[in-house]
RNA sequence: GCCCCCGUAGCCCAAUGGCAGAGGCAGGCGACUUAAAAUCGCUCAAGUGCGAGUUCGAGUCUCGUCGGGGGUACCA
């Protein structure tokens, strides 16, 4: 310990400045942000303040395990972001609640016999501690869990909202465009009165139908609503999944357990009703273009046609009746190709296409099936083949090779354009989740039908061939057979006319106009839209989850429960586990934990709906993980109302639609509103961000916001990385104790002695390079660790985290610290005069390039900029006040606690969290001379110091008269560009 | 396979189409110290993965290619 530095800025001075100051913007409030309207009303507060911000993080989920360096990054950004829009005089709202409900509580409990919420608050207090100590400036009031049962009470609410709604697809929206969610009610008197009728009647009149048919024909349109449908049945985790929490290969993404397809009666949302608004609405928003492709892709709209081909079945009760085989195609230009069609194994029509006895004469061994031979029958090869397919589970389709098979039914359909007789397969390479399960095959145009085709000895008839230079077919074209691959590319339609109507000639685009509209005209087909999008699977066989706010009456038909009973609290159960089962026993039931209290599941209530006291049987699902998190945002505006989910005027003070639409928007879109800025990880593209936009749109449609979008402007931060050191066995070992020998190319890493490699790899207990917030706290301080993060790099880079890499930020901050207090006395240091003209000079283009760099969330450059002006600073025998003010206002976002201290010691009482932020005057960066480049050519080959106020023509004088560039135009000059006062080039004939 | 992002000093990263370096780490030298750590000062270091093209001028724009990362995949 030194004694001649007492006052130097440590870890350990700044652990006492950190607690400190964070004490103080605890007990003055420091970040409430206040509410126009509502419990809290204080609009004089808010009309002295400037525009409104809201700023929003990823909703965390408080894991026991304790924070690692890479969890607070995003954190750390919105509070910079945050602080320094504060600082500005706006109110900006920036809170942070906590995602509570959800699987890893409910395991530890089922392990130690604790309740899950003593287990999730004891973690809500370590993660908030952790937190704290990092100097976020959160608004403490606004704080929540969404196991707070007034948080869940409203999540219960708006599930009730969503399921008293349909999707009325005739309503008139403010902006002309078609479709949105109304009240239930009013389709129900729209039935009774005869003025709306839908499939689901069958034609029968409203009064004819029974509560039990009633009640199916709505949940055939309600938002929310019961189905016996596939999902995903995961006996390891003993719940279903959505679509979304399964991997592509088939297994659960929390877990990674085997997941099967099982039909059960499960909670759905009917997001499906919103995939075009879901899709066309991404225009309006700032997200990162990867993470709008993402949720495009997923939504995955397809325009097209769908076709009905002729066919007659030859079993069952409609055997002789002609039907149709319906198919979706995107490209029904080459419908004069197609040369067989393709049903899915589960299929419907299957069954009755498949001919009793023998195989039709003639047909090909290779159409029988793979281990038929030439014995079997068409009964039993395709019985053979569909069972095959059941039993694949999803990780062994995902495996197998992409090799195709299938079976001939037995029974050709009709070519509807050509007329011809073309043979119906089964195949696996056909899903009935997608489209029709039907496909129309055109080997010649689509890769996948081409090498079915080669495979099955099926005709390839070419349709589009590629066009040349003159947008005719291209000469000497050898057609798909003779180049072994389908065209798949833009061409020109030939072979495509039959009396009626001709394609040949025609480019893609107009070709696929001209058929889709005689498909049409002849009752053939239609253009349609289908998507990939699936209805969202919501309910989980779970007990630590928001119970579902329902009930069944004695007919098994479900009631939303009255706002009055809400909110529906979660009893205490005997056991928490749900009943799993070998994570492989796809046979197996799911059995809620819920429905082991039936106490609670059987009741008798007064619905409040005239039918009086009756006996009823609750839900026993809960809602997943998702439901909490889809509006969480929304309840940090108003967080302390208890009569509705926010407050309407809040809620347009806060998210309403601004006057100005995103940069990038089309021309004339409306602003949507939403959060200002949030920010987060990537992993969130699909299932939370899409998720949370769908109950938004409904809440819209509902009259319940004013905003069409959650999340005006999201950006995904990148990922910290760490090094992973493995030993000749390939397991981690522990990264701190690992030694480097030698340096670049040539270094070597050991681990107690022997030889270990290193790769880069997420941060995590298992991979043994988890490096804790509070290490860092200790060796550091909070406002190194904040500004070590924020200097890494681009915030939407992943970048490898290194310890010793730290120092330099420390650094900056001692420095920063120097040049205000003397390290020996304590006593401030800096001096009354006003700096040099040089100094201004720095001053100013650092504040007006920090405010840029600060805005646009480059804390990489606006950092580099603080060091350059501090560096400046110290080069000097006497730090000038007013410079030093200003750097440490402009620090103050970053590493808050020193700026306050500093500035407290520079005299100024009342904090700096509301401001003053610089303000740079560009008049003020003077520079006496500048270099101006001389290029021959646009090599630099000479510089030459002039007037930053030069004149082109006086420049241009200058330089030509420049010996070299004499000597380098002895003939003749072609051009001289000149780029005042910075760049002259010359070039020579 | 397809789509997206990234390749700049030993490392992390800067650079409105205009002198390749803002900032940091590591390394080297020096100061301070009995010594070390810490700190301070100075310093070394790449022609931008590779190949074409556009341009007066390319790290930056275009095409191709290689490498790394991410997304997605029989989606008709």
């Amino acid at each position: 310990m030194s004694d001649e530095t007492p006052f130097r800025y440590t870890a350990a001075m700044a652990q006492d400045i950190e607690l400190a100051w964070q004490d103080v913007w605890e007990d003055t409030g420091a970040f409430n942000a206040p509410n126009p309207a509502g419990p809290w009303a204080q609009p004089d507060e808010v009309a002295a303040l400037g525009s409104k911000m809201l700023v929003l993080d990823m909703f965390p989920y408080p894991s026991g395990a304790g924070l690692h360096i890479g969890h607070p990054l995003g954190y750390i950004a919105t509070d910079v972001f945050s602080r320094y829009h504060r600082m500005q005089g706006k109110n900006v709202l920036h809170a942070l609640g906590y995602d509570a409900f959800g699987l890893p509580a409910e395991q530890y409990a089922v392990q130690t016999g604790q309740h899950p919420r003593k287990t999730t608050e004891d973690n809500i207090v370590i993660m908030k501690r952790q937190l704290r100590r990092l100097g976020l400036g959160f608004d403490e009031r606004r704080t929540y869990a969404t196991i707070d049962e007034d948080y869940y009470r409203w999540t219960q609410w708006i599930f009730t909202q969503i399921r008293e709604s349909w999707y009325d697809p005739s309503v008139v929206r403010a902006d002309g465009s078609l479709g949105a969610a109304r009240p239930i009610s009013e389709l129900v008197s729209a039935l009774a009165e005869g003025t709306r009728s839908v499939p689901e009647m069958a034609g029968r009149a409203w009064s004819e139908l029974s509560a039990v048919e009633k009640a199916r024909v709505l949940d055939a349109h309600r938002l929310a609503y019961t189905s016996e449908a596939p999902v995903n049945w995961c006996p390891g985790l003993g719940t279903v999944l959505s679509n979304e929490e399964v991997t592509n290969d088939g297994r659960s993404e929390r877990g990674n357990y085997p997941v099967f397809r099982r039909n059960l009666r499960q909670w759905m949302m009917r997001i499906t009703a919103y995939a075009d608004r879901l899709a066309d609405d991404l225009d309006r928003v700032e997200w990162p273009e990867k993470v709008k492709i993402m949720q495009r892709n997923w939504i995955g709209r397809s325009t097209g046609a769908s076709v009905h081909f002729p066919v007659v079945p030859v079993t069952g009760p409609r055997a002789g009746e002609p039907t149709t085989i319906e198919v979706f195609t995107t490209r029904p230009d080459t419908l004069f190709g197609a040369t067989f069609m393709v049903l899915s194994p589960e299929h419907p029509l299957v069954e009755s296409l498949v001919p009793e006895g023998d195989w039709p004469v003639g047909t090909h061994d290779s159409w029988k099936g793979a281990d038929s031979g030439a014995t079997g029958t068409p009964r039993e090869a395709v019985t053979a083949y569909r069972r095959a397919a059941s039993r694949k589970s999803d990780v062994e389709r995902q495996i197998e090779e992409k090799d195709k098979t299938g079976v001939f039914t037995g029974t050709w359909a009709t070519n509807p354009l050509t007329g011809e007789a073309i043979p119906v397969f089964v195949a696996d390479y056909v899903l009935m989740g997608y489209g029709t399960g039907a496909i129309m095959a055109v080997p010649a145009g689509d890769e996948r039908d081409f090498e079915y085709a080669v495979k099955f000895g099926l005709p390839i008839i070419d349709v589009v061939a590629p066009a040349g230079p003159d947008g005719q077919v291209a000469e000497g074209w050898e057609g798909t057979v003779a180049a072994g691959a389908a065209f798949t590319g833009d061409g020109i339609a030939i072979n495509s006319a039959n009396a009626d109507v001709s394609l040949n000639g025609l480019p893609m685009a107009e070709a696929k106009a001209r058929i889709t509209a005689y498909l049409q005209e002849q009752g053939i087909g239609a253009g349609t839209v289908t998507y990939r999008l699936r209805d969202w699977l919501f309910s989980r066989q779970r007990y630590w989850g928001e119970p579902f706010p329902i009930v069944f009456d004695s007919d098994g038909i479900a009631h939303s429960l009255p706002d009055s009973m809400l909110p529906l609290t979660l009893p205490d159960v005997p056991d928490y586990s749900p009943k799993t089962y070998d994570p492989e026993d796809a046979a197996s039931e799911p059995e809620p934990p819920l429905s082991r209290v039936p106490e609670w599941v059987e009741v008798e209530l007064d619905l409040e709906d005239g039918r009086g006291l009756q006996r009823y049987r609750r839900e026993t699902n809960t809602m997943p993980n998702w439901a909490g998190s889809c509006w969480y945002y929304l309840r940090y505006l108003d967080p302390a109302n208890s009569d509705a989910l926010v407050d309407p005027a809040n809620e347009r003070y806060w998210v309403g639609p601004q006057s100005n639409p995103v940069p990038d928007a089309p021309a004339g879109t409306r602003d949507p509103g939403g959060v200002d800025l949030y920010i987060g990880g990537v992993e969130h593209a699909v299932l939370h961000l899409l998720y949370a936009r769908f109950w938004h749109k409904v809440l819209f449609d509902l009259g319940y916001v004013s905003s069409e979008e959650p999340f005006r402007t999201y950006f995904s931060q990148g990922m910290i990385q760490a090094h992973v050191f493995r030993d000749d066995r390939g397991q981690p070992v522990p990264a701190a104790e690992v030694e480097e020998h030698g340096e670049g190319a040539e270094a070597t890493w050991t681990w107690r002695g022997q030889p270990v490699t290193r790769e880069l790899g997420k941060i995590g207990k298992s991979l043994k390079n988890a490096v804790s917030p509070d290490e860092m706290y200790e060796a550091y301080g909070a406002d190194t660790l904040r500004i070590y993060e924020m200097s890494m790099g681009p915030l939407e880079l992943s970048k490898p985290w290194e310890t010793r890499a730290a120092v330099g930020s420390l650094r900056f901050l001692q420095r920063l610290w120097r040049n205000v207090v003397d390290e020996s006395t304590g006593s401030v240091r800096v001096v009354e005069e006003e700096p040099d003209q040089a100094l201004t000079t720095v001053l100013h283009r650092t504040i007006l390039g920090v405010r840029e760099d600060y805005e646009a969330l480059r804390f990489n450059t606006a950092i580099a900029k603080l060091i350059e002006l501090n560096n400046a600073v110290t080069k000097l025998a006497a730090p000038p006040r007013s410079v030093m003010e200003q750097l440490v206002l402009m620090t103050a976002p970053v590493a808050p606690h020193i700026a306050e201290e500093l500035w407290r010691r520079l005299g100024h009482e009342g904090g700096l969290s509301r401001g003053p932020f610089p303000v740079g005057d560009a008049s003020l960066i003077v520079e006496d001379t500048v270099t101006c480049i001389i290029q021959i050519k646009g090599k630099v080959r000479d510089r030459v110091e002039v007037s930053p106020a030069i004149g082109e023509a006086e420049l241009r004088d200058l330089v030509l008269a420049r010996e070299k560039v004499v000597a380098a135009t002895a003939d003749g000059i072609r051009t001289v560009i000149v780029r005042a006062p910075r760049l002259v080039n010359v070039v020579p004939v």
